[in-house]
DNA sequence: CATGAAATGAGGACCTG
DNA sequence: CAGGTCCTCATTTCATG
């Protein structure tokens, strides 16, 4: 009937492996993280305390990091976005880049491969205050240059996708 | 379905400026959005009922969207992240920019003002889905060329924060 | 403020190894 | 036999008119 036997997942550090189950519940909560455990539990075929079990070490073990809400952009008065290269000398050691937290209006940061070393993700009241953002960046020694691309029309924004059909686990390694 | 052509200011009725409270209350559903109406009431000094009643207000005008769940992205198999610039002919009026909706691998799809015409946020599970994603991006008419940006290290990624602090909604003309 | 619903804790049964 | 996970039931807390 059910099939918990996966566990083998040369991962050691987080405990077991997600199953069915966790990922089903998972994808329940990336859609609307205020389902009640019964919901989530009549999607996922689980009365609503094994939800709430499941729930708990799913956060314990840091899988599910925190629930969020998605708020409108224009309505909270940031409707200016823009993705912003950094170009920089030394930012592999340098923790200087966490400067970069204490802004609210830096959503992302990330290392890249590629012709720039950092891109930023950047949502400001105005065009005036994304100018104001940028001078602070250029503030912080070893930032060489910026390339901002200013964002005309999201389409899409949305959170990862939890893959519920696991088509992924096993080594594609065909014995013989 | 949703126009994206919405209130752009407050013409009175269809939903009138947010005030403190509203702030306070949606920056506290940013951090978690499973918080107790009491608690979030205890933190903008309001009653349950009240917040209650302020969060059904701002779902339904819209600013409140919904609520998500936060994952770790290689807990759930796809710690391969990418930004993809494409370069394409005619994005404006073609709706087969929609297209990329149905690939739960894209979850950002911004066109942008720069040396391209769209940036996508890409999550997969490795690098050769990675590459049988570009392949099929390709075979949309129109793609002219891409440029992938792959994520080394995130260092940073949140939800949008909402300014409690409102230094925004006036504008700061000096006197003469 | 009151009522119904949900979250959460405890105990016992089943499957797995 | 041991460990873990699920279910049912009961109580506290919360959502909601």
């Amino acid at each position: 009937m059910k099939s918990k036997t996966e566990d083998l997942r040369p991962n050691g550090r987080p405990g077991r492996a997600l199953d069915a189950f966790d990922r089903t519940i998972l994808a329940a909560l990336s859609t609307d993280a205020r389902l009640t455990y019964a919901e989530i539990g009549e999607r996922a075929g689980l009365s609503a305390p094994a939800v709430h079990e499941r729930v708990r070490r799913l956060r314990e073990s840091g899988v599910l990091q925190g629930t969020t809400a998605c708020l409108d952009a224009r309505a909270i008065g940031k409707p200016f976005l823009a993705f912003v290269h950094v170009d920089a000398d030394g930012w592999g050691k340098s923790q200087r880049m966490m400067t970069l937290r204490r802004f609210p209006e830096v959503e992302e940061m990330h290392s890249v491969a590629g012709d720039t070393c950092v891109i930023l993700k950047v949502r400001t009241q105005d065009a005036q205050a994304m100018e104001h953002f940028l001078s602070q960046l250029y503030v912080l020694p070893g930032v060489r240059g910026t390339k901002s691309y200013v964002v005309l029309s999201t389409y899409l924004e949305r959170a990862i996708q939890p893959e519920v059909t696991a088509h992924w686990p096993e080594v594609p390694l065909p014995p013989e």
